[in-house]
DNA sequence: TCCTTCTATGCAACTCGTTGCATAGACAAG
DNA sequence: CTTGTCTATGCAACGAGTTGCATAGAAGGA
C-alpha cells in the first residue's frame, strides 16, 4: 500500500487538496509513483477515516471549494513504521520489453516506429526533468545551502534522470537490432 | 493485461507447464515481468478458456502429471493485434524513493542499512544476468551465427543489464548523500 | 446561448495482483 | 516412518489499480 506513504511524504511536504495531489503525481511525485484522482480520492477519504489524515473546507474565489488535507498524528506515526520496515527490491514491469521479444514471432520492422515514439516520449522526459533540476536545484533560483528535505528530492530526481538517460540509450540500442535485423531477413522471422 | 502477452511470448518460444512459467518468470522474462504462480494458473486456465491456448496432459516418471500449454491460433492473433496497437510508455512504480523523499520526516541515517541492502541485491541480479549472457550470447557455447529470436532476447537483457547498473550507481550516490546529511545533520531533519 | 476548458469531487464496476491456505505425488534423509 | 523438499495445481479473500461515468461552479470564446 505505498500509494498510502507516498501521499503522507506529499502532504508532509505540503498539505493539499485531492486535485492538487493528482496534479503532484503528474509532475514531482510522478517521478517514482503514479496514481489517477479516483484513487487518490478514494485514498484520501479512507485515511481521514482511520484518523491519519485531517480535512479542512476552504472556500475559494472563482473556483469550487476545496477540502485541504494534511497528516495527523497516527498517520506520521504510519509513516514512520512503514519507513524503518524493510521492503522488497522492486522488480521490473516493461510491457515494450514483452513486445520487443514478441517481435521474433511477428514482423520486427513494425516495431521500429513504435520504439521510436517511446524514445521521443523518455526524451521529452528528460528534458522535463532537466528544467526542473534547473529550477529547483542547480540554477541561480535555488536556494543555497539546500536543507535536507531538498538534497533528497534532489537526490531522487537525479534517479529519474539517470533513468530516462540509460532507457535512451537502451532504446537506441533496440533500434540497431531490428534495423540490422530488418535489413538481414525482411518480414517475419521465426 | 500484459501478463497474457507475456505468457504468449514465453508460450511460443517454448510450450510448457504453468509451473514451468512460474519459474520462467523467476528468471528469463522475469527480467521485465514478474508474475507469482496463482496468477499463472488462473490466467492459463481463462486463456485456455477462451481458446487462445490448447492443452494436453503429460505424464511424467518420478513427478506429478503437468498440464503443457501451447498457444492455438487465436492466442496467436492476439499477440499479433497487441504488437500492432501502440502502448503507452510505461511510469515508474518505485517504493525505495517513496522512503528516500519520507526520510526528510523521519531519520535519514536510518536508511543508510536499507539503501545498502538494496544496493546488494541489484548487485546480485547484475551477476546473474551477466552470467546468463555469458551462458547464451557472448560465451564460447553460445549459438553462432544467432537467430532474430535470440538477438532480440539479447537486447532485451543488455536492457536489464543496463538497468542494473544504473541503479547501482544510482544508489551509490544516494549513499553519498545519506553520509552527507548525517554528517551534517544529525537525527531528524524537518 | 451554447460549447469548451479548468477546477474540484466522487461512485460503480471491473480487472489485476497479492496473501494465505490446501492438496498431492515422488523421493531422500534421518 | 516421519519429516522435509521439490514438483505440480489450485481456491478464496482481499487490496490495488483502471475505466467509464456523473456532477457542478466559474470563466472565456463562438
Amino acid at each position: 500500500m505505498a500509494l498510502e506513504h507516498a501521499i503522507l511524504v506529499s502532504l508532509l511536504e505540503k498539505p493539499g487538496s485531492g486535485y492538487e495531489l493528482a496534479r503532484r503525481f503528474e509532475r514531482s511525485i510522478g517521478y517514482f509513483w503514479t496514481a489517477s484522482h479516483q484513487q487518490i480520492y478514494r485514498v484520501l477519504g479512507r485515511m481521514e477515516a482511520d484518523g491519519r489524515l485531517v480535512v479542512r473546507e476552504v472556500e475559494q474565489q472563482g473556483r469550487p471549494d476545496k477540502k485541504e488535507y494534511s497528516v495527523a498524528g497516527p498517520g506520521r506515526g504510519a509513516l514512520a513504521d512503514w519507513l524503518h520496515k524493510p521492503i522488497e527490491p522492486e522488480s521490473l514491469r516493461h510491457d515494450l520489453a514483452v513486445k520487443i521479444r514478441g517481435a521474433a514471432f511477428d514482423d520486427p520492422a513494425a516495431l521500429i516506429r513504435e520504439v521510436e515514439r517511446h524514445r521521443q516520449a523518455h526524451r521529452d522526459r528528460l528534458a522535463h526533468y532537466l528544467a526542473g533540476e534547473a529550477r529547483d536545484f542547480t540554477g541561480p533560483e535555488a536556494p543555497a545551502p539546500p536543507d535536507a528535505g531538498q538534497e533528497l528530492q534532489h537526490v531522487v530526481l537525479r534517479g529519474g534522470i539517470a533513468y530516462e538517460r540509460m532507457t535512451i540509450a537502451w532504446l537506441d540500442d533496440v533500434l540497431d537490432t531490428l534495423h540490422r535485423l530488418t535489413g538481414r531477413a525482411p518480414g517475419p522471422a521465426v
